[in-house]
DNA sequence: GCGACAG
DNA sequence: ATCTTGTCGC
């Protein structure tokens, strides 16, 4: 069901892989690592996308950040036009989380996306190029490594770097013990310190922060929602 | 040529 | 990601 529209797209002249790659590797020099978020952060978001036939789920969820209690959420669907091609999800995810995210009433101060950031083969994940398109901060927080070498960090076990030919491109994070990591790496706008640690705070009881999850619930149940109502 | 490959 | 109940382990 993948195959046949990947092909289309691999077909069409206007849209290559090759061609998608560059405008990755172009847009990434666009990226800002700079710390940007204010000093004491009020509402922290969450974005994931969930899938369910033809349809594209998007959901964000705003979290207090302090309690990390749910603040509101935004939900919207539209018709999958791009199939899964490793190192092209955002040409997938963006336009269903991209028009969940124009609901919003509230305005987050950084958004945790389900998804790598900088730490991607050109540069430019489904956080950052979320990040460029909403000129917000984005954090890349995946559930596997994409790319990168891991590099420990003195005596730290917590937190190792994941190096790309000498550059550090984001870290490997066990936000709690005895579970698998989590990859973090910088989506915009955003220092990776910084990024890593919003994505400690907001990871307490659970492996994955707190919006991540949350968004990821809200898309499943969403999804469910639209699954009956066929 | 071979292996890797977010969701 | 998705199809899915119970079940083993911290």
């Amino acid at each position: 069901m993948g195959y046949k529209l990947e092909l289309s797209i691999k077909l069409n002249p206007k849209f290559s892989i090759k061609k998608a790659h560059e405008l990755q590797g172009r847009l990434s020099e666009k990226l800002s690592f700079e710390d940007t978020l204010p000093e004491t952060v009020d509402y922290v978001a969450g974005v994931d996308v969930a899938y369910l036939k033809g349809l594209s789920v998007g959901a964000v969820v705003v979290l207090d950040f302090d309690t990390l209690s749910v603040v509101e959420f935004q939900v919207a669907h539209v018709k999958t036009r791009f199939p899964y091609v490793p190192t092209l999800l955002s040409f997938m995810e963006i336009p269903p989380a991209y028009l969940a995210i124009r609901k919003l009433h509230l305005e987050p101060d950084v958004f945790l996306v389900d998804g790598q950031g900088f730490a991607h083969p050109y540069g430019l994940g489904f956080a950052s190029h979320l990040g460029l398109i909403l000129d917000k901060p984005t954090v890349g927080v995946a559930k596997s490594r994409l790319c990168g070498k891991l590099e420990s960090i003195g005596n730290h076990q917590q937190v190792a770097l994941l190096n790309d030919d000498g550059v550090v491109i984001g870290a490997e994070v066990i936000t709690k013990q005895r579970t698998k990591p989590v990859y973090v790496s910088v989506g915009n706008k955003v220092s990776l310190e910084r990024a890593v640690r919003l994505v400690v705070s907001c990871a307490q009881k659970y492996r994955l922060p707190e919006p991540v999850r949350m968004a990821h619930l809200i898309a499943g149940s969403e999804k469910r929602k639209l699954q009956s109502a066929l």
